[in-house]
DNA sequence: GAGTATGTTATATG
DNA sequence: GCATATAACATACT
């Protein structure tokens, strides 16, 4: 489920829960998702360490300890889970016990990734992120995407260019703002990508504010629709499913204006 | 068995 | 350097 609004999700609860505790121990079960594959060191690295806070850039989870921070990534379907009792999960990847709780890091394809990093700035400009898709003013999304002769949706899906959109919220962002995914980020006039970015912002807070939970969402999201194969929610049409950028890309050709 | 999947990265090609 | 396409990673589900 991860998408910068999951992971802005998670860290919220986690910074709810979590700040204040001391790390009591600190278990990476796959060698294959801790990078730097040292388990030993990293469980010395965490254990006795206190959680002073908790950040997000694009779709990298941040704990900030009151030495090193511990950097998370759900990759395609990696999920947090809170436990009071020393409970356990099917596919738990990471477990941390602290004072009052356990964190566990559950998932499945293991396609995720924890390590301890140094600070979050480091971590980021070393990765080359582009800047957090909540954070990035309009001067520099025009800088950034305007200009690349690639389909707009590859565009907003490279994290380098800005972080925090995957694939169902490229969808999203493009259908809101009637914009081929196909399009040339190049070819698109300067005002529709004013719009894109202002879009950009307005699915990824709602979908924020609504839990991430699609049923919440507004009637005319494509969200809503996606999974089901659905009309379009604006225009009745049936919506059509293309390859955009190697990724699988649902749109409605009617609704299109450009 | 085949096809698909909310992500990232390496590799080959033009 | 830029852009595109593909495979690979690992697992679950239809």
């Amino acid at each position: 489920m991860p998408e910068l609004p999951e992971v802005e999700t998670a860290r919220r609860q986690l910074h709810e829960e979590l700040v204040g505790q001391l790390i009591v121990k600190a278990d990476a079960l796959d060698l294959k998702m801790l990078v730097g594959g040292n388990t030993d060191e990293f469980s010395s690295r965490l254990e006795g360490r206190r959680i002073v806070g908790t950040d997000r850039h694009g779709k990298h989870l941040f704990l900030l300890l009151d030495h090193g921070t511990l950097r998370i990534h759900l990759g395609m379907n990696g999920s947090l889970h809170l436990f009071r009792c020393g409970e356990e999960t099917r596919h738990q990847r990471l477990v941390l016990d602290l004072d009052h709780v356990r964190v566990i890091f559950d998932n499945p394809r293991r396609f995720g990734r924890f390590q301890v990093v140094e600070n979050v700035m480091t971590f980021v400009s070393q990765k080359g992120l582009g800047p957090d898709a909540l954070s990035i003013g309009e001067e520099e999304f025009l800088h950034r995407v305007g200009g690349r002769r690639k389909a707009i949706k590859a565009v907003l899906l490279d994290q380098k260019v800005v972080a925090g959109i995957g694939n169902l919220y490229a969808d999203e962002v493009l259908f809101q703002e009637r914009l081929a995914p196909v399009a040339l980020a190049s070819r698109i006039p300067k005002d529709r990508l004013i719009g894109t970015w202002s879009r950009m912002r307005e699915v990824l807070g709602t979908a924020i504010n609504a839990g991430t939970d699609f049923e919440r969402f507004p009637d005319d999201y494509l969200l809503r629709q996606r999974d089901r194969g659905g009309p379009c929610p604006r225009c009745g049409h049936e919506l059509r499913s293309a390859k955009v950028g190697g990724r699988t890309t649902i749109y409605c050709p009617f609704c299109l204006s450009i």
